[in-house]
RNA sequence: GGGCGAGUGGCGGAACUGGUAUACGCGCACGACUCAAAAUCGUGUUCCUUACGGAGUGAGGGUUCGAUUCCCUCCUCGCCCACCA
């Protein structure tokens, strides 16, 4: 016999199922359709490592195994290739991003299809080729032309030294990565969706989507709903006036004083005519600066300062002071807040500047009550907290009487509901050459003009260099050629748009792409939408947990709207699989030199299949866990015993003369087993539907030792059931031993075996005998024993006996098949 | 500060709706094969105790005949968000 090794037999039926196209989808109705997806690959330059591995893995074990169900499985995969690591290497060794990419994807595909997933390739899509672009600049319009495409100032991180504009993760303590000096940040028009618009519907098909908790609560607090009032109140001795949120309204009597965001728009318009006004518009520019470099993290620091205006409290809390505080967010609620005693970073500014406090709320202790009545602590308990203004509600609790506040608040005009998100709109412009032009227009008479369909895809231009333009706009700038075009309205001339769009722009559709990737008259047919989509599995990692989830969702919700589609979430279910770290528990990286890549473990010998196995088995698939290279070795000897297991078979065929028992035992071990795997499966329990694997082939190893068959037919039955359980997990060794079996067609378009519950049912069983809740014993009885006959052989039982000798049995609990409780 | 999740042998982990804690694997020890080693196969492996027996799932308490599992209090770790009014 052959010794088992993966290199003679992993790429031998990588081929053989290229070939065959045994992995090709087509909308044949006859089955039920299955659409797994894992996220589609950045092909960067740092190559694939064995924490990628996981995730495509999972993937593969669920398409494979619906697709031995009878489903009809498209497991497509692509590149999504835009993006600022290509744009780098390409300024770097001045060649074409699409040098570097095209090399990327070739090493990640051979790498995957060196795994063995099984992906349908002829769908392969990359989203840096215009033929794919020409349809995220169409979606990009539709936006445009529903109105949730538009343009506003806004701020970048600006390097001075290299004039360019940089992503956030070129920025690392302020400084530019590669100029080092500091960044700045500059004000430039550009694009946003208005993802805000669809923030309710966002928040709200959450409760239905099959998606981990962990992550639809990330979701929800990044869309950030909160209901709250929008109280309006004039300025003293000005034609002006301001509006404030609050979402802790309850104790709006307590309101000594107002915050404004110094960087807020409305403050110049505030200042104007104040003594102070030059000096605090400083102070106020100082703190935005300071910010911007720091961040707002340091809390012991707040600053502000007293604008020498006041508003006159509609609420009947006087004249209120206004103040510029540094803690106060111009993008939330209106970047104005009334502030009282009742939050803690008022609090801690009214003491700093001595600023009045009046609380309004107590705690129903009265020792503590006076505490916050001297200000001796910040109490902010809006539940149980009880008030003792307004009137209306005085010595009630401001939790039960929240309804009946805003109530109060509409009836006397004081204020009105509103509600607040903290989601902003998604800024998609970047200043950079590496990703889908903006299919826009400028013309000086007509202004944003789109692209018309026909003359989509605006495509990238090939330039000669890929340095910034040192204008703060992307190189395509310095493309004439691609500048100078005339305006589709009128005809004059006219620039097109030089920024190009976020990367997220171009997976927030790929799904679709997939039912129909080469379609060029259409992102893609309807009727193959419809029947691919949604969905059903998304396996992918935490990492996108908020923004490509989110987006993608909004943009199928989009166009559910535009009726392109009939459904309104993309991904039914969502698995995000655990990280894999490396085996001393870091995080594995380039830059740390900690990458396991698959390659090398190939090359030692271990081959494909027990990575995948050790993938899998190294732990529960959402949980992260440590890379181990002595698991390799077991991985590796469950599939060696496999090999062996079912080679022996062949030679020991032969043999004949078996008993009846022998038999019935190992078909016991195999139905005992598909049920089992199937549930785990079922269940996504691949690290115990490998242990169950493992204990079964332990058991047939012991069973062919007794070395009697009968007609072999209960082990063949063993053995082809064995193969076809570990296909998904194993598909290489699978495969080889499936033909060596004399099967014909592959294994892994065989149907998986179903068990026979009958075989499974034990005609004695063990029963446990405690007492007082310790175990003291245990018998064997026959299955269909009343309780009389197990209770009295379990007292008879001689381990048990001398526990009961000379006492009495209180009472005596009896579950069928499990135990016998004697309590003393 | 807010949200989510997790604490079980030397290690990764298992345990269905409360019913034999530690399946499976790694590691380790011993044995078989071998001149020897590797590979392979087999046996053992929670801790304390010579034993009888006892303890034991982060800590403490509760419910129960019985708790890794349910409830309360606390501790530790991980991830995500964070001056969001």
């Amino acid at each position: 016999m052959q010794r088992y090794n993966p290199k003679d037999i992993e790429p031998k039926w990588q081929a053989k199922w290229e070939t065959d196209k045994i992995y090709q989808a087509s909308e044949d109705t006859s089955r039920p359709k299955k659409y797994v997806l894992e996220y589609f690959p950045y092909p960067s330059g740092a190559a694939m490592h064995v924490g990628h591995v996981r995730n495509y893995t999972i993937g593969d074990v669920i398409a494979r195994f619906n697709r031995m169900h009878g489903f009809n499985v498209l497991h497509p995969m692509g590149w999504d290739a835009f993006g600022l690591p290509a744009e780098n290497y390409a300024i770097k060794n001045k060649v074409s991003p699409r040098l570097a990419i095209d090399e990327n994807t070739a090493r990640f595909k051979r790498q995957l299809i060196q795994m063995g997933f099984g992906y349908d390739w002829s769908r392969e899509i990359d989203s840096t080729d215009p033929k794919y672009y020409k349809w995220t600049q169409w979606f990009f319009l539709m936006l445009f032309n529903k109105g949730l495409a538009y343009q506003r100032e806004a701020l970048v991180n600006w390097d001075p030294v290299d004039k360019t504009v940089l992503a956030n993760e070129q920025v690392i303590d302020g400084r530019a990565e590669r100029s080092g000096a500091l960044v700045e940040k500059k004000s430039l028009k550009q694009w946003f969706f208005k993802i805000t618009d669809y923030a309710d519907r966002l928040l709200g098909d959450l409760d239905n989507l099959d998606w981990s908790e962990s992550i639809k609560s990330m979701q929800r607090n990044w869309i950030g709903r909160s209901e709250g009032m929008l109280f309006t109140a004039p300025i003293k001795d000005s034609q002006l006036q301001i509006q404030t949120f609050s979402a802790h309204f309850e104790a709006f009597s307590a309101d000594t004083f107002v915050v404004i965001a110094p960087d807020h728009p409305f403050l110049k318009e505030l200042l104007k005519g104040t003594e102070g006004e030059k000096h605090v518009l400083d102070f106020a520019a100082q703190m935005v600066k300071k910010r911007d470099a720091q961040g707002y993290s340091d809390e012991e620091n707040v600053e502000g300062i007293f604008t020498g205006r006041y508003i006159e409290d509609p609420v009947g809390n006087g004249d209120l002071p206004i103040w510029v505080a540094s803690y106060a967010l111009a993008h939330y609620g209106t970047g104005i807040v009334k502030c009282s005693a009742h939050d803690e970073r008022d609090f801690k500014f009214a003491k700093k500047y001595n600023i009045t406090l009046k609380p309004v709320l107590f705690p129903s202790d009265e020792k503590e009550a006076e505490k916050v009545r001297n200000l001796e602590y910040c109490y902010t308990d809006m539940r149980n907290g009880i008030l003792s203004e307004p009137a209306d509600f005085a010595g009630q609790t401001a939790g039960e009487n929240r309804e009946a506040i805003i109530k109060y608040l509409e009836d006397h005009q004081l204020a009105t509901p509103q509600i607040s998100y903290k989601m902003r709109d998604w800024l998609i412009s970047r200043q950079r050459y590496w990703g889908a032009p903006i299919p826009i227009i400028h013309c000086p008479l007509d202004g944003a003009v789109p692209v018309p369909d026909d003359q989509l895809p605006v495509v990238l231009p090939d330039v000669e260099s890929y340095e910034p333009s040192g204008d703060g706009r992307s190189p395509l700038a310095n493309v004439p050629e691609f500048v100078n075009t005339t305006c589709p309205k009128c005809g004059g001339p006219a620039e097109r748009e030089t920024d190009t769009m976020d990367g997220f722009a171009c997976s927030s559709w790929y799904f679709l792409r997939f039912a129909d990737p080469h379609n060029d008259e259409l992102p893609f047919a309807r009727d193959k939408a419809d029947f691919w989509l949604p969905v059903d599995d998304y396996i992918g990692g935490a990492e996108h947990a908020i923004m490509h989830l989110l987006y993608a969702r909004f943009w199928t919700k989009v166009m559910y709207d535009e009726k392109l589609i009939n459904f309104e979430e993309p991904f039914t279910t969502l698995r995000n699989q655990g990280m894999i770290l490396a085996p001393n528990g870091l995080k594995m990286s380039k830059s740390k030199n900690n990458t396991i890549e698959p390659d090398e473990i190939i090359e030692q010998g271990y081959g494909a299949d027990s990575i995948r196995i050790m993938e899998l088995f190294i732990g529960p698939w959402n949980q992260t866990a440590n890379w181990s290279v002595e698991g390799m070795g077991g991985a590796f000897r469950f599939l060696q015993r496999i090999w062996t297991l079912t080679q022996e078979h062949q030679d020991a065929k032969e043999q004949a003369g078996g008993d009846q028992s022998h038999e019935q035992a190992i078909l016991k071990a195999a139905h005992y087993t598909i049920r089992s795997v199937t549930k785990d499966l079922e269940q996504l329990g691949f690290n115990t539907a490998i242990a169950t694997l493992m204990e079964y082939v332990n058991n047939l190893y012991k069973l062919k030792s007794q070395d009697h068959f009968a007609d072999g037919e209960a082990w063949n039955f063993a053995i082809t059931s064995l193969l076809q359980l570990v296909a998904p997990f194993a598909p290489h060794i699978a495969e080889e031993l499936w033909s060596k079996t004399g099967h014909t067609g592959s294994v892994h378009t065989s149907e998986w075996p179903a068990y026979d519950e009958a075989l499974l049912i034990e005609e004695t069983l063990t029963v446990v005998i405690q007492v007082n809740g310790k175990l003291r014993g245990e018998i064997n009885v026959s299955r269909d024993a009343d309780e009389a006959t197990v209770v009295a052989s379990a007292k008879a039982d001689q381990k048990a006996a001398r526990y009961l000798e000379n006492q009495t049995i209180r009472k005596t609990v009896y579950v069928p098949n499990k135990l016998v409780n004697f309590v003393i």
